[in-house]
DNA sequence: AGGCTCATCGAAAAGGGTTTCGAGCACTTT
DNA sequence: AAAGTGCTCGAAACCCTTTTCGATGAGCCT
């Protein structure tokens, strides 16, 4: 089964374009940008070639003579994790229907194959890149003698002479604690994920100053294992029979929240009415089919990469020096029902 | 706060590894790239200047001149959907630590916003396309004035003079029946999501036709409406209602098998004891988190994104004919405990 | 010694566009 | 009539690499 048509060729170079308004390079190219000292006549006559031979300059030679290539690399570790996406959206989101381009990469997590990429991009002449990592832990740097401006997203670099954008965890902790109180909860409860997560750790704090702050105490320990709803379903009996008198669950993640509502709902507890439960991360699957739905914390990962790009866009080009350290970035309260019963 | 590093500056060109070697530029490019005609002393000489300069040949120009830039770009029409992650890594893959690298743009389901897109990867001169939906039911063709090959890949093209790869949907449908047929059931529903998705009546007519086959009866109607949780859990709870009989509930995606799974508990059914269910699509968060684990149809993306890659390069740089039509991959079942118990 | 081959190297063009700068020309001014 | 002014346009350089093909020189044969 063939189509036969074996491909349209390239359109016109300007080249053609010249010889068909029959007017030289130098001019033909002065009329299609719109540059000066060329009569209204001879651009018509110039534009008219051009739309009818379907021009359109090649970014190739353009970018060979510029230096500019209006490109970014977007180098992740991790594809398949959901947090890359939202950045990647909103990356592209701010070069916009304009004039950017991005250059996927994905290194997989083999440092090799990093190096690799990162070399590929230089080579293609990108005018900046993004780095994009899965966890907050900390990662190391690409290094400072990079010829384009980097950016370390979600995941900061380790490197304090570099810029990092990353969600403010410990903000989001506070976060959890502060919506149960102002829905009158004082018996709360934090399960979370693995131990080894900086965001386990982050949050956990979080959670710590807000009730000291309120002077209230967490009831348990912090119960760390991983980010699964089974261990948020075992969690949640574990910390029933050991205090049945808790009214509120902040989870650290909303896997884990999901599996304490199954618990809660096995044991015939109600949320919200007896237990209110809050998740982390917004996953729109886990917290909109939950029952009841699942209030949680949005990390604002698309505004995380729209930042990330528009910060590559100010210092692209620009030798200045450039702006360093980490930034955390502000996380966003999503209230649904599994906090405040519905009327 | 900054850095106060500009910024290293883009390595050396030919032409200086060319001075410090005192050679030729024709000389040093021969040399770096294996050519015969240099004296293997010239070579030593011109490899160590290149590698005390740093030097890594600039691909803009490299490309101008072959005329093939070893990049492709992936057009999608949305980010977020789960499938073009997948379909995404498998091109990434199947290009391969290799050479080619991938422009990423998503129209956002727009039409201006693609055909702009289609002009600046053209205008970039990348050596092919491909186009990911996030359905399968057919969308436009970019038309076959494009001077590259394009692969459609999960949407298929309505142009049958275009070459698409979708996952075998009606096959997928006809794997959930047989499956549960050889688990013994012989009483089997079918609950699935918006009656609008090809995917939905591709996958319906697949679980119609396995049950015909076996000389089998569906027990109720086919159950569309979205494809949700929530649709999923209503569903079941109406089902086992008007057929409590039902030994297996076919799912036309792992959402929907979630929220059955729900009902099936609350009212004290067992699974797979009582009831055996099978999801759709194979999305490891709904179902390994699953209690029991649900048993699914993968559509193997990865490997339809691999297929789609491996297609472009084929045809990328040839003018032959280039083939067409739609071809169906085939999907995979994934057996968990939600359809055999678990010893 | 002259003519030959062979290995080695470099000049130049090509790829497609942008930009600088000088040339040509019509028209005005003194 | 000579000089000056202002507007159009084109030649050529440039970006960086690859490739062709002709030039150079050394070594060998008769």
């Amino acid at each position: 089964m063939h189509s036969g048509q074996p491909a349209a060729p390239y359109p016109a170079t300007l080249n053609d374009v010249a010889k068909v308004a029959g007017v030289s390079l130098a001019t033909a190219s002065k009329a299609i940008n719109g540059r000066g000292d060329v009569a209204e006549s001879t651009r018509k006559r110039v534009l008219d070639a051009a739309e009818r031979l379907g021009f359109t300059p090649n970014q190739l030679a353009r970018s060979l003579l510029a230096g500019r290539t209006h490109t970014v690399g977007l180098l992740t570790s991790d594809l398949e994790g959901r947090f890359v996406i939202p950045i990647l959206m909103g990356a592209e989101d701010a070069f916009g229907a304009g004039q950017v381009n991005v250059f996927l990469c994905d290194a997989r997590g083999d440092n090799i194959r990093e190096q690799h990429h990162l070399k590929a991009l230089l080579n293609r002449r990108v005018d900046g890149i993004i780095v994009v990592g899965r966890q907050t832990d900390p990662r190391p740097s690409l290094g400072q003698n990079v010829p384009v401006p980097v950016v370390y997203a979600y995941a900061p670099s380790e490197d304090p002479a570099d810029l990092s954008l990353t969600p403010d965890n410990e903000a989001g902790g506070r976060m959890l604690v502060e919506h149960l109180i102002s829905c009158g909860r004082t018996r709360i409860a934090h399960i979370t994920g693995d131990p080894a997560y900086a965001a386990a750790q982050d949050r956990a704090r979080g959670v710590h100053d807000a009730l000291a702050a309120a002077g209230l105490e967490l009831h348990g320990e912090v119960m760390f294992s991983d980010w699964s709803e089974r261990w948020g379903r075992d969690a949640a009996a574990m910390l029933l029979e050991q205090h049945p008198e808790v009214d509120a669950i902040a989870c650290g993640s909303d896997q884990i929240a999901r599996g304490v509502l199954d618990t809660l709902r096995d044991l015939g507890r109600q949320v919200p009415e007896d237990v209110a439960v809050i998740g982390y991360d917004n996953w729109e699957v886990l917290t909109t089919n939950a029952r009841p739905e699942l209030t949680s914390i949005d990390a604002n990962l698309q505004q995380l990469g729209r930042e990330a790009a528009r910060h590559l866009f100010k210092v692209m080009g620009t030798s200045e020096p450039r702006p360093a350290g980490t930034r955390y970035l502000p996380v966003r309260l999503v209230i649904r029902g599994s906090t405040i019963a519905r009327r």
